[in-house]
DNA sequence: ATCTAGGCATAGAAAATCTAGGCCTTGGAT
DNA sequence: ATCCAAGGCCTAGATTTTCTATGCCTAGAT
């Protein structure tokens, strides 16, 4: 993964725990993601749109429409209660495979 | 990723890495992935191999049949100067990326 | 009036991994 | 003598994910 892409594998992850606070709209959790990553990932919409669909088809976040600060229609994610448990879930498997990762990083 | 599974594009890191200190052949690159990472991380041979094929083809790693330990017929894998160029690349981006999605997991 | 930024979405290509096989050899157990 | 497990290499096809490239629409500023 060079310059500003993302880690695949690693979206899911990263949307659901930008939404465990509470909901956002797709276009703010890009900008989200942008930011709190001290600008080091960088979210393409034709990445984003199709996740964000794959998480409503397994029911990890649920989507209702209104108007943004901007004023402007927008979709707004909500995490389910099954979107946290995935989320728990995909940390931890993170976790540890991360650290098998280090490990042979470190010890080859 | 679940169980056993690999993170997404890092195989040819953790390859490259693993041959950083001399020549190995396939089947032992496996298993030491899996013994280093403290049997986090299984390598399939199914991706195993294919991976090693892009590698020849970019010209990171150069191939020569030989005979192993254990007396059997096996190919070994060595790094080229480029390879071990490509190794030192991808673990900066690894490790560039990586800051970039803990700051997210943390801050969120 | 026009332009820029905000915003949602899809189609198609590209890449990487896994499943599931195939094939061969060595050495030990029966 | 035979058989079988483990050690080895490899490929085909499906699956999944991501990216590139679009298309379309709106609000607000110039």
């Amino acid at each position: 993964m060079a310059k500003n892409e993302m880690l695949p594998g690693t979206l899911g992850m990263l949307i659901l725990r930008v939404l465990q606070p509470g909901a956002m709209h797709g276009y703010a959790i890009a900008q989200r993601i942008h930011q709190l990553s001290n600008d080091l990932l960088q979210v393409e919409e034709g990445s984003l749109y199709p996740a964000l669909q794959r998480m409503l088809l397994k029911g990890w976040v649920k989507a209702e429409w209104g108007v943004s600060e901007t004023n402007r229609k927008v979709r707004f994610y909500r995490l389910t209660a099954a979107g946290r448990k995935q989320l728990e879930t995909e940390m931890n498997d993170f976790d540890r495979v991360l650290a098998g990762i280090q490990a042979v990083l470190q010890k080859a």
